[in-house]
DNA sequence: AAGACGAAAGTGGTTGA
DNA sequence: TCAACAACTTTCGTCTT
């Protein structure tokens, strides 16, 4: 986590170096108001600015009536009723007829001010979803080709008329995770419902309703959808991550990953892959990474070992 | 001291009547 | 709609490295 953070700095302009240690690793402390150095502790300043917010919440509700960020969704509803107006007649201000080259031009123009201009409440709906997920997947970091699939499902589900009596931002988010699900780069469904304002359950809902009205296959997350993320997140090595694929691909000839969750799966791969291949990383950190308790990992490990036939190497 | 292990009780989601 | 059910989680004590 830490170094990759660290290896993500291009950031030159930013980067100091510790008069301490000659090294350049500087956290923030916010409940102190300092900046130290993460190797040698040296305290680079005590002025640091706290980027969160001023105000206090103890309930979800008060997060939610507190929060001023979010989308600036009034700059997307209509033309917020600013938008100039193109006169049709061919007069200039004073009243003289305008030539017939600017004629032609302005005939354009008016042509693509009124294209631009939204006009039914489908229009304005999508206009105003549109800049929802363009706010979500940014958020979540999600890629163009995912966003596109995202944004069709959206339109599927307002022209089958799903979004009448849901609000915009579940079926939004909805759509992201079932676009996310169709690219075979599956997210939990937590994890997008906590960029939004919206509650699980309505986001839940939405996505069934979305799977059973529009008229598309949603695989299944699998195991191995999950390696890459969680590999990454773990910073594997290359061959315990092939490894790790292998033993999922075992698994399920042998019929041992129905009904289990494919996180438990995932991580359970890449323990044994890890052992196997000298890359280890610990139960905890495995569970942490891929949302599942170790005590599952523990179980899905033990069950993949034993159905597959694996010797694990004790002395490494 | 940290990691691994496993038992037991509790939880949320699916299935079938 | 409700109960049964499997998978998973939480918690905790014990053993190993």
């Amino acid at each position: 986590m830490k170094s990759l953070v660290s290896a993500k700095g291009g950031h030159t302009r930013r980067k100091e170096v510790c008069m301490g240690c000659g090294q350049s690793t500087f956290t923030k402390d916010y409940a102190r108001g300092e900046r130290t150095c993460s190797v040698c502790g040296l305290v680079a300043s005590d002025r640091t600015t706290d980027t969160g917010p001023e105000w206090r919440a103890f309930t979800a509700e008060e997060e939610n009536a507190r929060a001023r960020v979010g989308a600036p969704a009034t700059y997307t509803i209509a033309d917020k009723g600013i938008s100039t107006m193109i006169d049709w007649r061919n007069r200039d201000a004073s009243g003289k007829a305008i030539k017939s080259t600017t004629r032609a031009a302005m005939y354009r123009m008016r042509k693509w001010h009124i294209r631009s201009r939204l006009h039914s409440s489908q229009h304005r709906n999508l206009s105003i979803a549109m800049s929802e997920m363009h706010r979500l997947s940014s958020q979540l970091g999600i890629p163009r080709d995912v966003r596109e699939t995202a944004a069709l499902l959206y339109r599927k589900a307002l022209i089958t008329k799903l979004v009448r009596g849901r609000s915009i931002e579940s079926v939004v988010a909805a759509s992201i995770y079932l676009a996310c699900r169709i690219h075979r780069i599956p997210r939990p469904l937590d994890e997008i419902v906590a960029e939004t304002n919206v509650d699980r359950k309505k986001v839940g809902y939405a996505v069934r309703m979305v799977v059973s009205r529009v008229n598309v296959t949603v695989p299944l997350p699998s195991a191995k959808d999950l390696i890459p993320r969680l590999s990454s997140d773990l910073m594997l090595e290359g061959r315990t991550v092939e490894k790790a694929t292998e033993i999922i691909n075992q698994a399920k000839e042998n019929y041992v990953t129905i009904g289990k969750s494919p996180g438990g799966i995932a991580g359970a791969a890449l323990y044994i892959a890890g052992i196997l291949e000298d890359d280890r990383r610990t139960q905890r950190e495995i569970a942490h990474a891929s949302r599942v308790t170790e005590v599952t990992i523990r179980n899905r490990y033990k069950e993949l070992v034993r159905v597959l036939g694996i010797t694990i190497d004790v002395n490494s």
